[in-house]
DNA sequence: CAGTATGCGGAGGAATACATTCCGGTTCTA
DNA sequence: TAGAACCGGAATGTATTCCTCCGCATACTG
C-alpha cells in the first residue's frame, strides 16, 4: 500500500529523514513536542523545506518520533524480559537504562499536544498498549518476588519517571545527565520492598492516568 | 522610599493585587513562568489592565511571584526546624508539606527566563542563601543521625523535587495531587539511609547546580 | 559519463499569538 | 456626594512561527 520509507527513497533523503528523527527525539525530550520547526531542521542539519517534504506537518512528525520510541521501548523491554531472570531486575533495568528512550516516550504521554496528536491513532496505541501489558507484568512480577512495595501501581512508576525527565538545566551538561541518573538510582531505591514511609491514597494503575481515553 | 503596597494600596486594589500573585504562583508552577498575562489575568478575575497597573511588565511579576514563596518557604523551614526534634524528620516534613510552595519556588530555580530575572536581584538572592542553608542544615543533620542516605547531596535532593513539582496530568486534579503525594513519599523513601542501590558518581551539592552563579 | 528524476535549502507571504497601552466607565473613601 | 483611585478589555504594534515555492544540486541509470 503506502511506499515503504526506509526502502523507497534516496539514499541521501533517507539519511536526512533519520538525522531529522534523530534531531527529533532529542529536542522534543529537552523542550517538549512544540518547538519550531525550523529548530529541529537545524539541529538535524537540514533545511525546513526538507523537513517538510519527509513530514507534510508537525504532527506526522511528531507522530513519527512517538512511534519510531514505543518501537524502542517495545523491543528493549523484550530483550531485558528474556535475559533477566526476575522481574525485579527486569524492571530496575528497564526504568535505569531508558533514560533516553522513556525520556521522549513519557513526554509523549504527558504533552497535551502529542496527546491529540496521538490519541487517535490506532497503530501508536497498539505500540502503548503492548508496553503497558509488559510493564504490567514486571509490576506485578516485582511484587510477587517481595521486591517492589506493594502499594505502588504501574500508574505510579509511569509518573514518577515521566515527570523525571525533562532534564534539568545543571550547569553542565554532565551535571544534568550524572544527577539524572542518581535520580533513577534514588527513585528505585523508594521503590524496592522495604519497610519506609507508608503511601497516601491506593496504588496509581496505568488505567488512572491512561492519557488515550477521554476524563472519567 | 519606595511606599509599601501593603497598606497603600486602597482595599479593592490591594484585594486584586493579592489575587493576581496567588493566581500567579499557581500558573507558574503548573506551566512556567511564561504564560501569557492574560490568562493569569483571567485566572485571577481582573482584567488585564490592572494586572499591568500592579506590575509593571512581566519581569516585575515573577520577580514578586518568587520573593513571596521564597519567603512564604523560609518561613515555613524555620518553624519546622523548631518544632520537629529530629533534622531527619525535619527534612521530610519540608518536603512533604511543601509540594505547593517548593512547587513555585523550585520552578523559579529551573526555568531558564525566570533565572534570568532573578540572577541579579539581591534581595531574592539573600532570600535563597538563606534557604539554602537551612536546607543544607536539615541535610548534614539527617546524615549525622543516620537517617539520610550518605551518599545524596543537597543538590541532589533540590534536583528531585524540582523535577517531580510539574504537575501530572492525569485524569483528573484529584488524581494528579494524589499522584503527587504519593511521589514525594516514594522519594522520601529512597533518600532514606537504608541498604539500596549504589549512586552513580559523587553527591550532588547545592553549589553544582546553583542557577545564580555563572556556568563554571 | 550524460541525462533525468529526485531531493535540497532557505527566502518570504500569511496568519497568529503576545505584550502593552489607553480611556470611558465604575467603585471606594472621606 | 465629590473626586481621587481603580477597573476592564478593546485596540495596536510587534515578534514568532508555519509552511510553500522554486532555482539549484545530487544521486541513480543505462
Amino acid at each position: 500500500m503506502t511506499a515503504d520509507p526506509e526502502t523507497t527513497l534516496r539514499a541521501d533523503a533517507r539519511r536526512n529523514r533519520d538525522q531529522i528523527l534523530a534531531a527529533a527525539k532529542t529536542i522534543f525530550a529537552v523542550s517538549g513536542p512544540e518547538v519550531p520547526m525550523e529548530e529541529i531542521a537545524r539541529a538535524a542539519g537540514v533545511g525546513v523545506g526538507t523537513l517538510y517534504r519527509r513530514f507534510p506537518d508537525r504532527d506526522a512528525l511528531v507522530r513519527a518520533v512517538a512511534m519510531d520510541n514505543f518501537e524502542r521501548v517495545l523491543i528493549d523491554a523484550k530483550v531485558i524480559a528474556a535475559e533477566e531472570t526476575s522481574a525485579w531486575s527486569a524492571l530496575s533495568r528497564l526504568l535505569r537504562q531508558s533514560v533516553e528512550l522513556q525520556l521522549s516516550v513519557q513526554l509523549a504521554m504527558v504533552s497535551p499536544r502529542a496527546l491529540v496528536i496521538l490519541k487517535n491513532d490506532p497503530e501508536v496505541r497498539r505500540l502503548r498498549d503492548e508496553i503497558l501489558v509488559v510493564l504490567d507484568e514486571f509490576v506485578a512480577g516485582a511484587k510477587a518476588e517481595g521486591k517492589l512495595r506493594l502499594d505502588v501501581g504501574s500508574g505510579d512508576i509511569a509518573i514518577l519517571f515521566a515527570t523525571l525527565l525533562r532534564q534539568v538545566r545543571a550547569k553542565s551538561p554532565d551535571v544534568a545527565e550524572l544527577a539524572a541518573r542518581r535520580c533513577v538510582g534514588i527513585m528505585i531505591d523508594g521503590l524496592s520492598a522495604r519497610p519506609g514511609t507508608e503511601l497516601p491514597g491506593r496504588p496509581i494503575t496505568s488505567h488512572d492516568l491512561d492519557p488515550m481515553t477521554e476524563h472519567s
